[in-house]
DNA sequence: GATTTAGACGAAAACGTTTTCGAAATTAAA
DNA sequence: TTTAATTTCGAAAACGTTTTCGTCTAAATC
C-alpha cells in the first residue's frame, strides 16, 4: 500500500534511480531495452511521479493563481471557464481567490499566491484598488502577470481588456441611429476606470452626432444594481419627460429599468429605447429582450491565459519578456429593447 | 536577490538551521531569547517558507480540489464562492476543475487532481455519470471525498444535499394551497436523482391532497433551457388549456414559460400560476418576478468545506472517517408568479 | 595492439524543509 | 564536589525527484 517511486522501480529492475529517470523522461543515454522495460515496469506499478518532490526540483508548480472580484457574475465566471479550459491543455491548474472588491484583500491574496509559488498571476482588479502599488509585489519577483478587464494603465504588465470607450459610443451612437436625440446615461461609479471610459464613449457619441451634452441626463449608480436601475428610471421620467434613448453601464442596471417600465406602462422600445453592456445571460431571457454589447468574458479568459502562459515559457528561458496590450473587440447584439434604424426611418417618414 | 531559506538565516546568526526552524514553530526546546532573534531576522530577510519544501516533507499540499460540471452557472458558482471562502479561513486553497458534464473528462479531472496531491477533493457529480464507479480512484487511496448536490447515494462517501423530494412537494403544495388544481410539471431529464426527486415530490404532494395525478400535465425538458420553457408552455397551452398551475425543475424554463405568457397575454398568476426552482439571481429581476425555491448553493458550498475538512484533519491523525450525509434546508420564496393563500380564498369566497 | 570514441549506466549533489535523537551546557539536587 | 535533572542546541536523515559529471565497457580508429 506505500507510494510507488523511482527507487521502487529502480530496486525491482535491479538498476539505478538514475537510469529510471532517465528512461521516463526520454533521456538519449540510455539503451532502448532498458527504456522498454522501466517503462512497462513502471506501467505496471501505476507509478506517479511525486508533485512535491518535482516542484522542489524544478522550482514550478505548473499552477497559476487568479483573482477577481467576486465569482458569482456572469461575466468574471465566463473568464473563469475560459480560462481554466486554456490553461487544462498547458497542463496547469489553477487556483481562485476573491477579492470583494477590497484592497486589502487583493494584497492579502497576492501574497497567498506568492508564497505558494504560483507559476503565474492573472488578475482583475478590484474597484476599490486606487492604484498599482501592491502589484510591486508580483512583478518585483519576476513572477508573470496579467491583468484583464480590471486593469491598471500604470501597471508594468501585459493586458487584456476590451475598448469600452469604443464600445459605449457604439452603443450610443446606436440609439442615436435609430433615433433617438434625449439620450440619457446611467453610469457606473467615479472609481473603475471602464465606468469612466463608458461615460466618455456615451459623450462623445452625443459629440460626433451634433447633440448636445446635458449633464441632467446623467445618473451615477453607487454599487451597479437592479434596484439603482429601476430607482433611477423612475428619477428620469420625473425629471425629464422627454427622454427617448438609456444608456447604462451595464445590462443589471438597464433590466432594473426595463422592470420599472414594464410597471409603469411604458413601452419599449417605442418610448424609451434602452441598450445596456455585458450581455449578461439574463438579458437575452427578460422581456423586452435587452439589446447590449457583448462583452467576451470567455474570450477573455483563454487570451490572457495564453498570453501569461508565453511569459511563463519565456522568462523560464530567461529571455526579457515585452509587456503587451491586447484590445478584444466588442459586439453589438441588437434585441427588442432599441429600434433598429429600418424602423425608425420609416417612422420618421410617416410623419 | 537570491531566495531567503532557514539556511541563510541560520548561517546569519551563526546557529544550526535546526534551530532556526524550531524558533520558528514555537518549538519548546528553544530558549526565549533565540527565538526572538531568529522572529527578528526572518522578519527583517523576509522570510517565506518554500512551499515545495514542506510539501514535500509534510506530504500535504493545503490544497483541495474542487469538480463540478460548469462553473457559469448561479447555483454553482455560488458554491464555489462559499467553498473558497471557508476554505481559506482555514488556510486551504482550492483548485477548480470542470467536467462538462462528461463522464470521461471528470475521471480526466479526478486523476489530475489525485497526482496533483490535492488533501481532499469536492465534487458534484456530472449529469452524465451513471454510477460511482469511477470514484474508487479516490476512496481506495484514502483521500477524503465530499459529494454535493448531484450525488452518487451509493458512494462511499460524506455528502451535502438537499431534499429534493421534500422541496418539490412544498413548491406544488404551495400552488395547491393557493387555489390551483391543474398543476404540469416541466421535469428534468430522466437521468439525475434531482429531477427524478423533483418529479416525485411533485407526485407525492397531488397525491397528498386528492388531486389525481397525470401524465399528460407532465413534460420532459431535455437540456433544462429557456427554450425548451418557452416551447413547452405553447405545447401545454394547445395541449391542456385548463391548467391553472405549473412547477419547473428549475428557475431557467420557468423564465422561459413566463416569457410565452408574456408574449401570449396569459395572465400570471391570475391565469397560471408558476413555480421554479433554486432561486436564480434572475427570477428576482424578471417581471413578474418569479417564486421558486431557494436552493442554499452559498450555504452548501461552505457546509461541504467544513465537512472535507473535518476529514482530512481525521485522516491526518489516522482516525478512521465514518461518513456523514448533511441535508440542508431549503426555502420556498413567494414572489409575483403565484397568489397567496390569503388572496385565493378571498377570490374563491367572491365566487 | 594501443588509443579514441561512443554508448550505457550510476554516484552523488541539490532543492529546503521537518523531526528524531543524541550531545552539550547549564542548573538543581545530593 | 559529584551526580542527576533540565534546558538548549545541532547533526543528520528523510521526503522523491532531476541533472551533472564521471566511470566503465565495448566498439571503432589508427
Amino acid at each position: 500500500m506505500k507510494e510507488v517511486t523511482l527507487k521502487q522501480i529502480a530496486e525491482s529492475l535491479g538498476i539505478s534511480i538514475t537510469t529510471v529517470s532517465k528512461a521516463l523522461k526520454d533521456y538519449p543515454d540510455v539503451s532502448p531495452k532498458t527504456r522498454k522495460l522501466v517503462r512497462q515496469k513502471a506501467e505496471l506499478l501505476n507509478y506517479m511521479p511525486n508533485t512535491f518532490a518535482v516542484n522542489l526540483r524544478t522550482k514550478e508548480s505548473k499552477t497559476i493563481g487568479l483573482i477577481i472580484p467576486e465569482v458569482v457574475h456572469h461575466f468574471f465566471s465566463s473568464v473563469v471557464n475560459g480560462i481554466i479550459e486554456e490553461a487544462e491543455k498547458k497542463g496547469y491548474l489553477v487556483i481562485i481567490l476573491q477579492s470583494a472588491e477590497s484592497l486589502e484583500m487583493e494584497r492579502k491574496q497576492i501574497e497567498l499566491l506568492i508564497q505558494k509559488r504560483v507559476d503565474g498571476i492573472l488578475m482583475s482588479l478590484s474597484n476599490k484598488t486606487p492604484n498599482e502599488k501592491h502589484l510591486r509585489l508580483i512583478i518585483e519577483r519576476e513572477i508573470p502577470l496579467v491583468l484583464f478587464d480590471k486593469i491598471s494603465k500604470l501597471a508594468h504588465c501585459s493586458k487584456v481588456i476590451i475598448d469600452d470607450q469604443l464600445a459605449s459610443f457604439q452603443a450610443t451612437e446606436h440609439l442615436i441611429q435609430s433615433g433617438c436625440r434625449r439620450i440619457a446615461h446611467f453610469r457606473g461609479p467615479l472609481m473603475p476606470q471602464n465606468s469612466i471610459d463608458r461615460f466618455l464613449g456615451y459623450k462623445k457619441a452625443l459629440d460626433a452626432n451634433g447633440i448636445p451634452y446635458d449633464a441632467q441626463l446623467v445618473y451615477t449608480c453607487e454599487d451597479v444594481s437592479f434596484e439603482e436601475g429601476y430607482n433611477f428610471a423612475r428619477k428620469l421620467f420625473l425629471e425629464n419627460p422627454d427622454v427617448d434613448g438609456l444608456f447604462t453601464v451595464a445590462d443589471l442596471v438597464a433590466v432594473g429599468a426595463i422592470s420599472y417600465c414594464n410597471d409603469h406602462q411604458i413601452k419599449i422600445p417605442e418610448q424609451l429605447s434602452i441598450i445596456g453592456f455585458s450581455n449578461w445571460f439574463m438579458s437575452s431571457v427578460i422581456s423586452p429582450k435587452l439589446t447590449t454589447i457583448d462583452q467576451p468574458g470567455y474570450k477573455m479568459g483563454r487570451k490572457s491565459f495564453k498570453l501569461l502562459f508565453k511569459e511563463i515559457k519565456k522568462r523560464k528561458k530567461g529571455h526579457i519578456i515585452d509587456h503587451k496590450t491586447v484590445v478584444l473587440p466588442t459586439k453589438l447584439i441588437t434585441r427588442e429593447t432599441t429600434r433598429t434604424s429600418g424602423e425608425k426611418r420609416l417612422e420618421l417618414l410617416a410623419n
